[in-house]
DNA sequence: AGCCGGCCTAACCTATCGGTCAAGCGTTAA
DNA sequence: TTAACGCTTGACCGATAGGTTAGGCCGGCT
């Protein structure tokens, strides 16, 4: 949520206006700034790309730099969804799998903020600094609430013990990122969750349902 | 050791002095465009760095694109390590753990240049179409590699037989790709390729000799 | 000696960069 | 009506980008 306003339409008819090119003008330079980055991205385009005047950009974001921390917000909303919230009557095991799912949907469904991310992290730290932190720390709480829920599993007997569950957690991060890897990287490869999520409920809970098992699936 | 010819000190004066300064102009270009990029560099830094003019930047790479092509080959040079010849004397599972070591020690020790080419292969492909199917190349190569030593090892019975090998083979590289993520991001994160080596051991061979047993270790 | 060709530079060129400015529009309030 | 305000624009600015030019230096050949 940037700068969701509860107001109604056309009770304001210039600051409707004004949302709307605002608007424009956030999705264009969105597009422009995943595909080209930072600096091989021009305001001059995002003002033909968005249909308005340069002139304007720069009355809506001081800077260039202001425009693209705007854009980074509007690219990190969908990352923050509350995951306590969404799966608290599930066991264990099915939010642990859960988890493992929507860490590959996740990847799937925002290839393009994820490539985006990643390349901006990769590169200059200067702009990423914030944006570095802020990712960091979705990380480590989605690998909090893995080690936390392995170890509850492994309290109640659900699953194998013979690791911690930070280790075990660090694990299959590990392998949900190479997936990652393989998706975002591999022309052509797709992201099937499922065998993931069966080779991670195989490892940990030696599948106590009906499963498949296939491991390590690599289509191409 | 880009063009180093067999020929002694002075014995040609001017060849000498232009391999000198084109190598200095590289040095100096591949750190920045290390890490900075391609458009975020501009040839009057790289003249700064190398203590050159500009123009003899010019005179040695006729663009921008070609002296970014040559500092392409060059970091691309380490990578090209032929296996094949330096393990032949191996059995099958020391060659695939020696395959394994050699992935992330390679990450390890050449971190720069993999997060230069991961950014680029992550941005739109104009300045590295050739480069992308360069890339894809050793990491296909480095692919079968792996899959037919599996398959070896299984036909001897070293390994077990309930996957196939093309499923084994990317179920390691993802796993690989993963620790690199992890190397590559997480700040203070250490590269460990020990252990690392020796999941693969027990996976694959259940650790058949002595060999640590410690299992998505991630410390940091 | 005198010229040639490889190596190197200061100065210069044009296009484009991020950013500014003053003025024009429509709406609203007085 | 008009002054004020929010939104929008074309024209413009200095700085810097990639790239060029003309020429200087230097060792070797005739």
């Amino acid at each position: 949520m940037v700068g969701s306003q509860t107001k109604g339409p056309s009770q304001e008819p210039h600051g409707q206006q004004s949302q709307d090119s605002r608007d424009e003008i956030l999705k264009a330079a969105t597009r422009l700034f995943a595909n080209r980055g930072f600096h091989e991205t021009s305001m001059s385009e995002v003002a033909r790309e968005a249909r308005v005047s340069k002139a304007l950009i720069f009355w809506h974001f001081k800077t260039k730099e202001e425009l693209f921390l705007a854009v980074l917000n509007r690219l990190l909303e969908p990352y923050f969804i509350d995951f306590a919230e969404e799966s608290r009557m599930l066991d264990e095991r099915h939010q642990i799998l859960r988890l493992v799912e929507f860490y590959l949907l996740f990847v799937r469904d925002h290839a393009n903020s994820v490539r985006f991310f990643l390349a901006q992290m990769l590169r200059e730290q200067r702009l990423s600094e914030g944006l570095g932190e802020q990712i960091m720390k979705l990380y480590s709480g989605y690998r909090d609430m893995l080690v936390e829920l392995i170890a509850r599993a492994q309290e109640r007997g659900l699953c194998a013990t013979g690791f911690t569950p930070e280790n075990a957690a660090g694990f299959i991060l590990s392998a949900l990122n190479g997936l990652m890897i393989e998706f975002l990287f591999m022309p052509g490869a797709t992201m099937n969750p499922e065998s993931a999520v069966s080779m991670v409920d195989q490892w940990l809970f030696h599948g106590r349902e009906r499963q498949e098992t296939s491991v390590g699936k690599t289509e191409h």
